[in-house]
DNA sequence: TCTGGGGTCCTAGGACCC
DNA sequence: TCTGGGGTCCTAGGACCC
């Protein structure tokens, strides 16, 4: 079963604010460069949509529409109270989104006739109306995650549609392209270049030519999923694959103090939400868009995954010494990904330890320092040298970084910490530090 | 007063290693 | 006047989803 909520933020909405009942509600970013996250059924009979620009659903909607903002507490209860609801059929939920998710009937005790699952779906549906204070939801529930998503989409608001076994491909061929999950609007018009227009003109073209078209991945799932081949599990778990913060202004920032500032901010949160979830994240991504909208990211591993928003902030702004914004920005966003339970696996603890020995020479490391092998920053070199002689860049932590520098005879001399935004850690020019990284400096 | 924010997955090229 | 064949890791960008 795949199950949806219906309009779902502007339905909390309306459900908590009767005077809204009725008229057309626009959940989203209210601002100047928002857009609409949810319009309620009344504002799409104006045309307004899911990701249009508010300023454009301001256009089209009339006076009377309710602009908001979003109360995400709020949203995320009713979710819960849906997802315990779903809880109760079975073992195996998949939440897809705060208001989506898939259910294995399998996994639960049903009976999973057409007529067992229909009276299930109805009576879930009533009771979600009951236990959420009248919201809607639709549902789909078929013989695989394909079939039930097209399912509940095809009666919607409120509706429920069953697919029978074996009526799979009479339902899903006359229907277009874009009803499969995964093909949006470059998939469907580099297929209309070949004139496919449905799932059974996509059920046409064979796997040589569809993966010649759309790539090895992409292809050969479209290829089944054409024929309505699909045995993909509902996976009750997914460990998170990274997590960022990102922002876009209400006018386009030049000012680098200002970049400066925002990308600590975005690197605080970032920081948080590791500290929060107990993960350590190794790659560092900042993303920028410029006034024209074009978007770049740049992204440096460490040699060690970190949880330290100061880290993360001294990477970011790094990373953003290299990009052109004299034209200004309009977005900026910090991100970590390569995410770890543990900020180092066993085999870096064992050289994590090598370089403590060696530094024993030089005394401990400083409190909240964490020695590492790779080094985090290279130091400008130019900079470096001159002021304080030649060194490794081996420790780093609560903003901090450490170099352990050469000695007149010995190799492990004096251990300095720095600042993460010491001039003398900064790069000499970008192209400088983007080359290979080393460890050493001399 | 065009175009959010948080994600996932895939591809492709280059560096590097054996 | 020639220069392999895998495999992994890293980086950047793009498509897509809600």
């Amino acid at each position: 079963m795949h199950l949806d909520l219906d309009a779902f933020f502007a339905a909390v909405e309306q459900r908590d604010k009767p005077s809204l009942r009725g008229r057309p509600v626009i959940v989203g970013g209210v601002g100047g460069r928002g857009v609409v996250a949810t319009a309620s059924y009344e504002a799409r009979a104006y045309g307004a949509r899911s990701a249009m620009p508010t300023s454009e659903a301001r256009r089209r909607c009339p006076a009377g529409t309710a602009f908001l903002s979003g109360r995400f507490d709020a949203y995320r209860k009713s979710s819960s109270v849906v997802m315990d609801l779903l809880a109760e059929l079975s073992p195996a939920v998949e939440q897809v989104s705060i208001d989506e998710a898939y259910v294995d009937l399998a996994e639960g005790a049903h009976d999973l006739s057409v007529e067992g699952v229909t009276a299930l779906g109805t009576e879930l549906l009533d009771r979600l109306r009951e236990r959420t204070g009248g919201l809607t939801a639709s549902a789909g529930i078929a013989s695989s995650k394909l079939m039930a998503k097209i399912g509940s989409e095809l009666h919607k608001p409120a509706g429920l549609t069953v697919v029978a076994p074996g009526k799979e491909l009479e339902l899903l061929h006359p229907l277009p392209v874009t009803v499969i999950a995964g093909v949006g609007p470059a998939t469907e018009e580099r297929l209309r270049t070949f004139g496919v227009r449905t799932v059974a003109d996509l059920a046409g073209l064979s796997l040589v030519d569809l993966v010649s078209i759309l790539g090895q991945a992409h292809g050969a799932g479209l290829h089944q999923l054409a024929r309505a081949v699909d045995d993909r599990p509902v996976v009750t778990v997914r460990e998170a694959k990274s997590i960022s913060a990102e922002e876009t202004f209400d006018a386009d920032i030049t000012d680098d103090r200002v970049l400066r500032d925002e990308i600590e901010s975005l690197a605080r949160r970032v920081g948080q939400r590791l500290v929060s979830t107990g993960l350590f994240g190794r790659t560092i991504t900042l993303k920028a868009r410029h006034h024209d909208f074009s978007t770049v990211t740049r992204s440096s591993t460490l040699g060690q995954a970190t949880a330290d928003a100061a880290l993360v902030a001294a990477v970011a702004g790094r990373l953003l010494a290299g990009l052109d914004t004299t034209n200004g920005l309009r977005l900026l966003g910090v991100g970590v990904s390569g995410l770890a339970a543990h900020a180092q696996d066993e085999l870096q603890w064992e050289e994590v330890s090598a370089a403590e020995q060696v530094s024993e020479a030089a005394g401990p490391a400083p409190a909240g320092v964490t020695a590492h092998k790779d080094p985090v920053w290279r130091t400008g070199q130019d900079v470096m040298h001159e002021r304080h002689g030649p060194g490794w860049v081996w420790g780093s932590g609560a903003g901090r970084v450490t170099v352990r520098f050469e000695g007149p005879t010995t190799p492990a001399g004096p251990v300095r910490t720095f600042a993460a935004d010491d001039p003398a850690l900064a790069p000499t020019s970008p192209p400088d530090w983007e080359a290979t990284p080393v460890g050493r400096h001399t």
